[in-house]
DNA sequence: AGTATACCCATTGACGCCCATATAATCCCA
DNA sequence: TGGGATTATATGGGCGTCAATGGGTATACT
């Protein structure tokens, strides 16, 4: 499957190293295997991750705004000028920023939170208070979750 | 078109592993006869499975939300950090995980129930209940539900 | 030189793949 | 139509491979 799906929780080790989960490499583009964008969540205290690939459709994404909009300045600053690229060594390990990791009070260990086309990295515990949280939202939006997964019924099923 | 239907009781072996029902076998599409989703179920203590085809239905609709607004995110939180893919070996079993047991309060068999589109997975206890208070609140129901109860038959439940 | 990062190798445990067996279902032929 | 033979399904277990992790050493940068 081509999206980040699912969590874990890995260790960081002496070295700051920590392990991307192995379906989420899998689910990187060919082309860059070796490499993801970090960057601070703009909504929680976490970490977000992704394909190089999708950075550059944000980036288009964001061109589309009006050039002279506070939105379009706004997300440029917030986005290209805080993203940092990481390289994944052979064993599948990349190195997690300090600053980044006192953002999100990440000490030991952190949860990796599959969000399709990206992901999060959050501190564990961070991580299962947000998961009771969200699922309780999704529970009272229940309504407007089955409109997502069941629009119109399909048919094209044998 | 492929339904899970009928129900089976099988058994976890020692390492974790739980057959998928052969008749559920067969109803998973054909590109995707060795891979599940599961996830669990928001209205009861039991898991629920699916093909990884009608999660992916469900990933394009998400991502076809505003990438910035707040439904993306809930969403993207809600389903796919939750969802576990899991692959079907050449017996046709899967490993289910400790997690997910423990959330159905699970231990050495389940009890698989075909819902349709997708099944779930019960104690089978548990299921057992379930399914008396179920047909009993249709026996109340039973005519305001006819209509719809009326096409379906099963031929061989026990 | 000293610090940081990449590369290489080793260990451990989990999981996938393969083979075996028992029970149940189906078939086939006399 | 009965009963043995064949096949399918559920289940058990061995073993190799891979993922996660730890650590040593070379290379690079300042």
């Amino acid at each position: 499957m081509e999206l980040f799906v699912s969590q874990f929780v890995n260790k960081i080790d002496k070295k700051g190293r920590v392990s991307l989960p192995s379906i989420f490499r899998n689910a990187l583009p060919q082309n860059s295997k070796n490499e993801i964008i970090l960057y601070k969540s703009l909504k929680h205290n976490s970490i977000e991750g992704c394909s190089s690939d999708r950075i550059k459709d944000i980036a288009d994404r964001i061109n589309k705004l009006d050039i002279f909009s506070e939105d379009q300045d706004d997300f440029a600053t917030s986005i290209f000028s805080e993203i940092i690229p990481t390289n994944i060594d052979k064993e599948g390990r990349f190195l997690l920023p300090d600053y980044l990791k006192e953002h999100s009070n990440i000490s030991s260990e952190v949860t990796f939170v599959g969000q399709g086309h990206y992901f999060q990295i959050w501190e564990p515990k961070a991580a299962i208070e947000r998961q009771k949280k969200s699922r309780a939202r999704l529970i009272k939006k229940k309504k407007s979750l089955s409109s997502i997964i069941f629009p119109i019924h399909r048919s094209n099923e044998k």
